[in-house]
DNA sequence: CCCATTTAGTTGTGAGCGCAACTATTGTGA
DNA sequence: TCACAATAGTTGCGCTCACAACTAAATGGG
């Protein structure tokens, strides 16, 4: 890499080991949670979590713009997400009654059902794969030092 | 959520915050990386990866199969990858002259050129998304716990 | 009260990438 | 030496998702 510019303020060492070894890891890492999830129930991470939100909503069901905040997609995202779980029959769409632009995500009793089971096995995937590789100072420094990031994402 | 498996061993208040930080953030993190890289440089997070991988390799060529185990892509999706770089006038593809299967990609003077000029601002933007908001202290910490993050992943 | 603006969601299109199937080349064991 | 296996890379296909354009409904200022 070129030096030559003397007004760059290239990273050191330890800001190199910090950058390079998250940036190495995350891929593998998110790679490795949905497999796991493929694998043992037949979902994606992305579904799971439709599914847990909408479980955690008053009457298992959600706004789509609300979803599609939370879950960090842009509409026609959730839109696409949201049609493979109708398909197979976890979540149904309803016309809210206040509001006819809205369409309401609900959960049904059978992707309820699908959440129940693989919840257990997704967070023993998320402790085998992250939880179980950390100590409880290292989370602790961990939790920080993403809040601290994350709130600087959000200016 | 249900707690009537007993079986199951649920996260505590430590592991939830550091799972739910890192996961609610990582995504916004490489959307922002990205993002900068696209309008600084009209490049994406990817394509930079390449170039620097190239850039540093003998010769600033790599066999396709080494860059694809770099990068953790599979041969196909390196192959479209490096279809974009070729096109852009980037990269060019050579067959190797010990062995005609494999391609080696090279690096051109205007991929070369292209790269340096993005490299100060791919590392500003890595500052002020990322290094900026950490301490020295919390760096060292977040290196140690990704670096054995990957070598759980790697077994 | 009505028309312009805003908001919610869907659809067309295209990019990126994994999987499976395929070709081409090299290595290997009988 | 020759058939079979292993390896390198590409291509067809499908999935996910972003962007832009669109429809429909609600809102708000004149």
């Amino acid at each position: 890499m070129s030096r030559t510019d003397e007004k760059t303020n290239w990273l050191n060492k330890t800001e190199m080991a910090a950058w390079i070894s998250f940036i190495e890891t995350i891929g593998d890492l998110q790679y490795s949670l949905d497999s796991d999830l493929r694998e043992s129930c037949d979902m994606t991470f992305g579904d799971y979590q439709v599914l847990v939100y909408l479980s955690e909503s008053p009457d298992r069901r959600t706004r789509m713009c609300d979803l599609a905040a939370r879950l960090n997609l842009t509409p026609s995202g959730l839109t696409r997400r949201l049609d493979g779980l109708v398909k197979e029959g976890s979540v149904t769409r309803e016309v809210s009654t206040e509001d006819r632009r809205v369409q309401l995500a609900v959960l049904t009793p059978q992707g309820h059902r699908k959440l129940v089971a693989a919840a257990p096995l997704h967070v023993a995937s998320v402790r085998h794969r992250f939880i179980d590789r950390l100590t409880t100072e290292q989370m602790k420094h961990l939790a920080a030092a993403f809040t601290s990031i994350r709130e600087g994402l959000s200016e």
